[in-house]
RNA sequence: GCGGGUGUAGCUCAGUUGGUUAGAGCGCCAGGUUGUGGUCCUGGAUGUCGUGAGUUCGAAUCUCAUCACUCGCCCCA
């Protein structure tokens, strides 16, 4: 065995898996277009700034996972470790505010110096959207309706749940945040270790502990609903409207809470119970502050984004078969050559045998699972023609050269 | 960052209470006569037993360290 690994938690896809991840990112990015999103390709690191004064300086990704580094002239700069941030920095340093409303797909590598597991690993890649610019609920519905077509086109639909909550606008936040660390307070002497750091660092993230002590003392705590102003109220209840109407099924749940500072009022998560502790697949929601925040126009946006490792883990992808068309020289492979350069010309898919004899080509073909072979015999090249042999059927026949794209028609 | 598990041929794994030449299946290579694959038969190659130390007359088997993967926590996509 080597001992030249990888860098840990990184993965090299071998074509087999990287026709999958391919697949998985074609297969959303084609249903996004029905949307009407178009791909945006941001750099894959930003100055530093970028991501730790937005998703928020305590939150884990930003304290302890980042990738940075000083280049040569003294910058900090960061890998990317999401991509809403990067997203929203080219919109504004793209002026793209008069162009609103955008739908903006995207997909790429991201780090964060996490410890690897299964579905977690240090390079990663996501695909997802943001959709800016519009303030009402039927931005937030159409981009869970999205996700979730997605995630059906996928093959998974039915391993996977849409939880669902809101955050409420900012002063709504402001004050169940206090309330529940008012409450969460008196009550130190019951929570769990992380549960006391989160206390300090993130409160919401008690919510979602899986500390069984915990999640006793969170059983009473104020819940979010109770705190919704009228407005955030009423945002919540269209957006679940918004989904009924088109038959997306959710899960309402009051301790679902984001990672990240930047979001408000939607926040959303799929999960699976297939994945051992990495159970989110795809989760985003609103962000209307992020975009005013970093010093662009205030600009309202929901996004999401997944991973798709994960999602490659979970698809059902009927990957079609590649079959070739096998040329095996008898004779001098400059006309092999030829005749399968002629062939790619015309659009077929062709392997050319190199190295052994027929029936190693042969075997060679077969392993490619190659439709058919076309043999260039003496005999028959000097007739001016070629055997063409049916790989599946086994059945053989001469075929003149003047006339061979026409017969071989049938294996493209 | 914390706690547990695993690491033997390309792949999946077996290797008994430490004992000398480390195995199987699949795959790979070659052959079963001269230009014909898939099936079948025969033969063959491959491992510093993750890495490095230590204990021992002797270590794939025991100890320690280290690396990687993995499970849970954490975090999140």
């Amino acid at each position: 065995m080597s001992t030249l690994q990888p860098v840990r938690g990184t993965h090299d896809l071998l074509p087999d898996e990287a026709r999958r991840h391919r697949l998985v990112e074609e297969i959303a990015f084609g249903i996004a277009r029905r949307y009407g999103f178009g791909e945006i390709i941001t750099p894959i690191f930003e100055f530093t700034e970028v991501f730790s004064r937005n998703l928020g300086e305590t939150t884990d990704v930003v304290s302890k996972e980042m990738y940075s580094f000083t280049d040569r002239s003294g910058e900090s700069l960061t890998l990317r470790p999401e991509g809403t941030a990067g997203v929203a920095r080219a919109f504004i340093s793209g002026g793209l505010s008069q162009h609103l409303p955008l739908k903006l797909f995207y997909r790429g590598p991201m780090f964060r110096y996490e410890r690897p597991q299964k579905g977690r690993q240090r390079q990663f890649h996501q695909l997802g959207i943001e959709l800016l610019g519009i303030e009402g609920p039927q931005a937030d519905v159409e981009a869970i309706t999205l996700a979730a077509h997605i995630l059906q086109a996928l093959g998974l639909k039915d391993h996977i749940t849409l939880e669902l909550n809101s955050l409420g606008d900012a002063s709504s936040r402001a004050a169940y945040r206090e309330a529940l660390v008012a409450f969460l307070s008196g009550r130190k002497d019951k929570l769990s270790k992380d549960s006391l750091d989160r206390l300090e660092r993130n409160p919401l993230r008690v919510l979602d502990s899986k500390d069984e002590g915990d999640r006793e003392v969170v059983v009473d705590a104020p819940l979010m609903a109770d705190y919704l102003n009228d407005a955030s109220r009423q945002f919540f209840d269209e957006v679940q409207h918004g989904l009924s109407i088109v038959d997306v099924p959710v899960l309402i749940n009051q301790r679902l809470v984001r990672g990240l500072d930047y979001y408000c009022h939607t926040a959303f998560e799929f999960t699976s119970t297939a994945l051992g502790s990495q159970g989110t697949v795809l989760a985003g929601g609103r962000y209307d502050g992020l975009i005013g925040q970093m010093g662009g126009p205030a600009t309202p946006g929901i996004g999401w984004a997944a991973g798709i490792e994960r999602l490659s883990m979970l698809a059902e992808l009927a990957i079609a078969e590649e079959r070739p068309l096998a040329v095996i020289p008898m004779g001098p492979i400059d006309v092999a050559q030829a005749l399968a350069q002629r062939l790619r010309q015309d659009g077929f898919n062709v392997e050319l045998g190199y190295s052994g004899n027929m029936k190693k080509r042969l075997a060679r073909a077969n392993k490619l699972h190659a439709r058919a072979a076309v043999i260039l015999g003496e005999d028959e090249w000097s007739r001016q023609a070629v055997a063409v042999r049916d790989l599946d059927t086994g059945l053989q026949e001469e075929v003149p050269l003047a006339v061979l794209e026409d017969r071989l028609a049938r294996f493209r």
